[in-house]
DNA sequence: GTTAGGG
DNA sequence: CCCTAAC
């Protein structure tokens, strides 16, 4: 039945950049995490640190730049170190590229301060994997708060029904905190570590989070462990069984307390074929190379204040104290998801140049303002005039001050992980084209916007944000944003052009699919274990929902219906959003995913030629009922195209064809068909009278000679 | 809903 | 194939 083996993709999950291309260009990881978690340096030294390490790395860097380990500038340096500075602010963005083990490392680009601090070691985190497990996360800053904190839960795995959806990270306060508290280790102990030992050190750290942090998480609304959940109980070593996402999946939730992203990590390390690593795993499957990433997993982040941290999350587990560092090393990971998203998608689809938005997806990371209220400034100009920084950031500035409104900063939300399945044969070029069009049809209708209020979902759009309580100061460290299925648009969306259920053999093009639907899913990308996410599509099928608003829609829908005027959230949420899509979505709203190419055969050539033959050009519907009644896939627009296509062909020299040849017989039918049909359109203009019997003529004639004159002869 | 034509 | 104007 298969003709071709097909590859399949599966994406963890793309994170969408909060803010355009300035996001992508600047990022780079935080040194000072632990002493800024610890609040031993202020945000400036940050800044400032990172600052120095960047000029380090170029060059010179006379003020600050001791600040790094030697190794890690090396990095820097060799890692082309983008920087961007924004005249006179302090603020820094800086991104690296850590080439050499890129695909264990990434930076997180964040704010600076000015300060140097010599102390500060710049360890990047050894574990960028974790990241993998991420579905889908987004951030969402707000304004007033000095202090961030951030909470985000690992869930690993996790099958429960809030697996779909999408979390995001929600931050307050002008900076980032975010430290991490083991994670980053001496450099000596970073330093020439194997991936597996990376994943150990990653693990412990995140353990050692987990217990200490107990965040709310979303999933914990559904009655999961609040702890941080890994699938690998195992551990470290992992092999290519584990790979299986059956077998590593639903398990052990309860038992594991540490979030580990070994899975993914460790399927890279699974044997396997295809290009694509880390985001995937290998799925066996009749016959075909499977490579699936299944962990869906999701975290969230909550950033309370410091001091009254108090997480009236559902979760009863969540410790006001665990803000520390634990806190931030878990918004640096999940920042780092980011990039790590990134690197597997440039790795596995190659995507790179002409990835339209898709590569642009970055982390808005750094957008972080410095702490003074400059931020505005900063963040503006950082992002290149988007539209909604500068305004975004005067909205945080007036937090206070205007009570009425709400501010929030989305940082990034992530799209949630696809599933591609493309043929062997296909091109390098079909592939970015099919990852795309997947990207963009979940951008575009698959998902909606979820806000979550101390982790609990605020379904009641209607509420406005006073009554939820989101307006109040105390309660934005408690909210959050979510991305989520869209049931009313994935469905439709998931079968481009016929049922991807199918898998149509026959089609030698690339299929999309995307697994948002639970049947879908199970049945199309076989899961041999549940999609952790996609039994609980249910869950995100909130009550409330209108027909299928898009994720701008509901945010805008969500801040907007309080006619407090709810300016940020909005804009920002909108922009967050639009932005790597930006040019495909914005055209339709809809999204509707582009039909899949299926390449007219011989056989279909030769009977849109006979029926055009017959019936003539300009009756393309009765020439779909007549020749192609039973090709549900063929509109008549689309055969009319076809024609147009083919007469095209039959007037360009053979070499210029391409695709299956059509046979020049046909072409040469084409040919005389049209100019036939052509004239006798010309002639029904000047006389709308056409005997009919030129018709019958025609069509007797041309079955024997296929030249032109004779038609012309026969109908003169 | 169909056509026709540009993209 | 998509999108749309025009019918």
């Amino acid at each position: 039945m298969v003709l071709q083996k097909r590859l399949d993709y599966g994406f963890n999950g793309y994170q969408v950049p909060a803010t355009p291309r300035a996001t992508r260009s600047a990022r780079k990881r935080v040194p000072f995490r632990k002493r800024f978690e610890d609040n031993q340096i202020s945000a400036f030294d940050l800044l400032a640190t990172v600052a120095g390490n960047l000029l380090l790395g170029k060059e010179s860097t006379p003020t600050s730049s001791n600040t790094s380990s030697g190794e890690d500038q090396s990095a820097v340096v060799k890692n082309a170190v983008k920087e961007e500075r924004r005249d006179g602010d302090q603020s820094l963005k800086v991104e690296t590229c850590n080439q050499d083990r890129t695909d264990r490392k990434f930076f997180v680009s964040e704010l600076v301060p000015q300060t140097n601090d010599p102390n500060y070691s710049s360890k990047e985190s050894p574990s960028l994997l974790n990241d993998a497990h991420f579905g889908f996360a987004s951030v969402i800053t707000t304004s007033d708060c000095s202090e961030r904190y951030d909470a985000q839960k690992l869930m690993n795995g996790k099958t429960e029904s809030e697996m779909g959806s999408l979390p995001c990270k929600v931050e307050t306060g002008p900076f980032v905190c975010g430290t991490t508290g083991d994670c980053f280790k001496p450099e000596s102990q970073n330093k020439g570590l194997t991936y597996e030992e990376l994943d150990r050190t990653d693990k412990i750290s995140i353990g050692e989070v987990a217990d200490t942090c107990p965040l709310e998480d979303p999933v914990l609304l559904d009655g999961k462990p609040p702890a941080l959940v890994s699938s690998d109980s195992s551990g470290k070593a992992r092999s290519c069984r584990d790979c299986n996402p059956c077998s590593s999946f639903p398990a052990k939730q309860d038992d594991v307390n540490v979030v580990s992203r070994d899975d993914d990590e460790n399927s890279s390390g699974c044997t396997h074929p295809s290009p694509i690593k880390k985001p995937f795993r290998p799925t066996p499957r009749i016959g075909d190379r499977r490579i699936r990433k299944i962990l869906a997993s999701k975290y969230w982040k909550v950033a309370p204040r410091l001091k009254d941290v108090t997480f009236s999350n559902s979760d009863e587990n969540v410790k006001p104290a665990c803000c520390g560092r634990n806190s931030a090393y878990k918004r640096i990971r999940s920042e780092r998801n980011y990039p790590f998203k990134k690197r597997k998608f440039l790795h596995c689809s190659s995507v790179s140049s002409s990835d339209g938005g898709i590569s642009n997806e970055g982390i808005s990371d750094s957008s972080e303002k410095s702490i003074n209220g400059n931020a505005s400034g900063v963040y503006s100009k950082m992002h290149g005039g988007a539209g909604e920084s500068s305004s975004l950031a005067d909205q945080r500035k007036s937090f206070h001050s205007m009570d009425s409104h709400v501010k929030l900063r989305i940082k990034s939300f992530r799209v949630p992980e696809l599933f591609i399945e493309i043929p062997e044969s296909a091109t390098v070029g079909s592939l970015k084209r099919t990852v795309m069009e997947a990207v963009t049809a979940i951008l575009g209708g698959g998902l909606r916007v979820g806000v979550l209020l101390q982790g609990k979902k605020v379904r009641d759009d209607n509420k406005t944000l006073l009554q939820t309580g989101i307006s109040r100061d105390n309660q934005m460290d408690a909210l959050g944003f979510s991305l989520e299925p869209n049931p009313s648009q994935t469905s439709p969306l998931l079968c481009p052009g016929g049922s991807p259920l199918t898998l149509p053999c026959d089609s030698p093009l690339p299929l999309a699919r995307y697994p948002t639907t639970p049947g879908l899913a199970n049945q199309v990308v076989c899961d041999p274990s549940p999609e952790p996410h996609m039994p609980n599509l249910g869950n995100f099928v909130e009550s409330d929902h209108d027909s299928a608003p898009s994720p701008t829609d509901m945010s805008l829908e969500k801040s907007t219906t309080d006619s407090k005027a709810l300016v940020a959230v909005p804009a920002i949420s909108v922009e967050a959003l639009a932005v790597v899509p930006a040019h495909r979505k914005s055209k339709r709203s809809e999204v509707v995913q582009r039909r899949i190419r299926r390449p007219f055969s011989v056989a279909e050539v030769e009977a849109l030629v006979q029926a055009v033959e017959k019936l003539g050009t300009g009756r393309w519907r009765d020439v779909k009922l007549r020749a192609f009644d039973n090709a549900k896939h063929r509109t008549y627009v689309d055969l009319k195209d076809k024609w147009k296509t083919l007469v095209h062909t039959a007037r360009i020299s053979p070499q210029q064809r391409r695709g299956e040849p059509v046979p020049q017989e046909l072409l040469d039918r084409v040919l005389t068909a049209h100019a036939y049909w052509s004239q006798q359109q010309a002639k029904q203009q000047l006389k709308p009278q056409q005997p009919e019997t030129c018709l019958l003529l025609y069509n007797s004639t041309m079955r024997g000679s296929s030249t032109c004159d004779v038609v012309e002869k026969t109908l003169g």
